[in-house]
DNA sequence: TTAAACATACCAACTGGTTAGTATAAAAAC
DNA sequence: GTTTTTATACTAACCAGTTGGTATGTTTAA
C-alpha cells in the first residue's frame, strides 16, 4: 500500500467547508483552497473529479453528521424521559445545551449557504438538503404527534409545521448569531421554542 | 437636460438583486447582469463606481424597504387594536397575511444572501444588516414590553429574545420555503409565532 | 451645444480544469 | 533480504475562458 491520502482529503474538505461558510461557494476558488491547505492543483483533482464533486461530498458529509446527531439526541431523550412531551422537551434541551457551549458565533449552516447560491448546484445536491429538511419534519413531527396524543395541545397546531419551526428557528438563529456576533443567540432561540412546546402541551410531568 | 437614466439604473438594480438571490453575489458577474438587462459595460460603470457600490446600493435599498414596511404595519396595528397584546398579534398577522398571498416560493432575503458571503463585503455593508436586525429587536421589543406590562407573560421571557425570534423565524422560513418549494410555509411559521405570543400573554381581549 | 447616457474595445488577473511527469511505500519476485 | 514492480499520492506548468475594471468614443435630448 502507498502512503495514506485520507488526511489530505479531509483537510481539503474541512478547509473548503470553512471557506464556503465564510465567503460562499462561488468565491471559494480551488486555487484559494489549495493555497490554504498547502497542496497543488493536481492533488485537488486527484481527490475530486471537479469542483462539483467537492460540493457534493461536503453536503453529503454535512447531512450525515446532522442526521447522526439527531438520532443520538432522540435516543438519549427517549432514555432520559418517559412522557412523550418531556421527551420532546429533553430533545430540544440537548440541542440548547450544545449551543450554550459556544464561545464563537456559529459559523453557519452549509445548507443555507448552498441555498443562497442554489442555481450553481445540480438537482442532486439540492435534493440532499431537501431530504434532510423533510427527515426533520418526519422525525420531530412523529415525536410531536406522540406528545399531542398524550397531552392534547392548548391550540390546534399542525405538528409538521411545529416540527418545521425547529429547523426554521435554527437556520434563522444561525444567521442572526453570525450577523450580531452573539454566540448565545442560538441557544436563547431554542429556549423559546422549548417554552412554546411546553406551553402548548402543558407543563404536567409524565 | 439629457435623457433620463433612472429607469436603466433601476433595471440594473432589480436584475442584479434577483440574480444575487438566485446564485449569490460572487457568481453574479457584471457581464451576466448587463446581458440580462441589455446594456453594455460602459453603462454599468456609468451608474455604479464598481461592483461593491452596486452591492451597497442594493443593501441600502433593501433595508429601507424593510424598515418602511415595518413602520407602516406598526402604524396600522396601532390603529386596528388598542390592547398592546392585540397590537402585537395584529402586527404579526399583517405579515402573515402578506405571506399568505404568495404563489411562488419566496425568493429569499438579501441580508441572508450577503451574510453567507460575508467575507466578500466591507464592514459598512454588513453594518447595514446588523443595524436592521437591531432595529427590529428594539422596535418589536418595545411592542412586546408594552404587551408584557399590560398582561404578565405565563413564562418569564426576555422580550429582546422574543423579538429576535420573529426575525429568526422569517429568515429560517424563507430558507425552508425556497428549499421545499412551499410558498405557504412562511405564513404557517408566522402563524405559529403568533400562537406563541398569544399563549404567552394570554388570549384575553383588551 | 453641452452634459448626461450610453457603446466599443480593450487589459491584467484569475477561473476551473488538464497535462505530463515524479515521489512514496508496500507487495511480489528472486 | 534484496530488488523490482505497481498503484497511489502528489507536483509544476500550462490552457481556454471569464473576471472586474478602464480608456475612449458616440448618441441623445434639452
Amino acid at each position: 500500500m502507498p502512503r495514506d491520502g485520507t488526511q489530505t482529503r479531509t483537510k481539503i474538505l474541512d478547509t473548503a467547508e470553512a471557506m464556503i461558510l465564510d465567503q460562499g461557494y462561488s468565491a471559494t476558488s480551488i486555487d484559494k483552497v489549495i493555497d490554504a491547505v498547502g497542496v497543488t492543483k493536481g492533488t485537488f483533482f486527484y481527490h475530486f473529479e471537479n469542483k462539483a464533486a467537492l460540493a457534493r461530498t461536503l453536503v453529503d458529509r454535512y447531512a450525515a453528521a446532522d442526521l447522526s446527531m439527531q438520532r443520538e439526541f432522540r435516543a438519549r431523550a427517549e432514555k432520559l424521559a418517559r412522557d412523550p412531551v418531556q421527551r420532546v422537551l429533553v430533545f430540544i434541551g440537548l440541542y440548547e445545551e450544545m449551543m450554550e457551549g459556544l464561545t464563537d458565533p456559529y459559523p453557519g449552516c452549509l445548507f443555507a449557504s448552498y441555498l443562497y447560491e442554489a442555481n450553481l448546484f445540480d438537482d442532486g445536491i439540492m435534493a440532499v438538503i431537501e431530504d434532510t429538511y423533510l427527515d426533520w419534519r418526519r422525525e420531530l413531527g412523529a415525536m410531536l404527534d406522540a406528545a399531542a396524543a398524550a397531552h392534547p395541545p392548548k391550540l390546534p397546531v399542525d405538528t409538521a409545521d411545529l416540527a418545521d419551526m425547529f429547523t426554521a428557528i435554527i437556520e434563522g438563529a444561525f444567521i442572526m448569531s453570525k450577523t450580531l456576533k452573539e454566540p448565545k443567540l442560538v441557544a436563547a432561540q431554542l429556549g423559546l421554542y422549548r417554552d412554546f412546546v411546553e406551553l402548548l402541551f402543558g407543563g404536567e410531568r409524565g
